[in-house]
DNA sequence: AGCTACCAAGCAAGCGCTTGGTCTGTAAAG
DNA sequence: CTTTACAGACCAAGCGCTTGCTTGGTAGCT
């Protein structure tokens, strides 16, 4: 049993503890390598009584992908809504991205970036639902910059190339180092409108 | 037993076929997710057999990362021999670093991306030591733009942003599609110099 | 004679998940 | 106020299957 920092957006029901030790315990170990009693003994239960909570081990998977998304949309939305120049909401948009994956959300996300083929097809279908929303987000403000002359590149392949970057970042990102989210969520901005700081 | 297309840089031995049929499954199931049977029906022989070849299973994900690095340190090294310019190299080596990532090694190259984490530790070590000749190209030519003024930003920094750019494409570029890797890497191109096409 | 490449059979360990039952807290029925 | 009912949270044990890998041997080429 190990004490593990919960995550934002995923309550501490005995439900959502799991969800939180087994996003942590997916990202350190990738799904596969995790097993049923990983998860149980990492909250102090046995590994049976997983699933009275879940019925397979893949639905923890989803459980955590869907409470990641719903939380993270919610964010994006009031990112953008608390700005009102598209420039500015692309920047706030990079910023919460940021926050997101290497933040207070970030064993989730990047469990959602590297276990995604883990899910059945089926599920994966469900999940991209979810994020189309998310997705929307990003389009409408890219495609509001684009048209305004910001930049010439098609705004799906912007938004491609900046999924890229921001998903990268917990490769490399160093929480306690001297770069700050602000400065590299500035960084990225250039790379879309072309100033350079 | 299914025929698959061989990875460049790798020979047709069977020593060489097994490594490209691993290869080929760990990108589509994942390292884990592949068995060794699944490998040795792949080739047409039984699961035993491969163990005439390799110690273990991780030792196949080895020398896949092995192989393709050396494959694509030296095209990486040739295109840059190739071109003058600072601005000329870097794009030189986008483009080359592309072709691998989504053409002929694409395999090797998004399992060497995807699959890292199942390494053992040491040889994480030996593979990373392998790779840091290939980043010391990257670093050169970013230097040498970067103090000829052609951007402000870190090129440490930089070459992550390239990285997270390009290990991204496998994702969504459509080898199939009307945008060419040509025109990809102008478009990545324009992300670290600031041009706009 | 020796080497490379392979087969056939199977072992030991670990896996996801099931089963039948216990305990505790809450709340309606008497 | 007690009794009965019941659901949520969990345990102890273990089943059936898959996994990576081993073993002892064979066929063909040089």
């Amino acid at each position: 049993m190990a004490e593990s920092l919960a995550i934002n957006g995923i309550d501490d029901s005995p439900r959502g503890r799991l969800l939180s030790a087994a996003a942590h315990l997916f990202r350190d170990k990738g799904f596969d390598r995790t097993t049923v009693r990983d998860i149980a003994a990492s909250v102090g239960i046995q590994s049976g009584s997983i699933f009275h909570h879940f019925k397979t081990k893949e639905d923890i998977l989803y459980a955590v992908m869907e409470e990641v998304i719903h939380f993270n949309t919610a964010r994006l939305r009031d990112a953008v809504a608390a700005v009102s120049s598209a420039q500015g909401q692309l920047r706030a948009l990079i910023r919460a991205e940021l926050q997101s994956i290497v933040g207070d959300t970030a064993e989730a996300m990047t469990v959602m970036v590297t276990e995604w083929r883990c899910l059945s097809e089926e599920k994966q279908r469900k999940a991209l639902e979810l994020r189309s929303i998310y997705e929307q987000l990003w389009l409408d403000a890219l495609q509001a910059l684009h048209e305004q002359g910001a930049f010439k590149t098609d705004p799906f392949i912007m938004r491609r190339l900046l999924t890229g970057m921001t998903g990268w970042a917990p490769n490399w990102f160093d929480r306690d180092g001297s770069l700050t989210l602000d400065h590299l969520a500035d960084i990225m901005l250039a790379r879309v409108v072309g100033e350079n700081p």
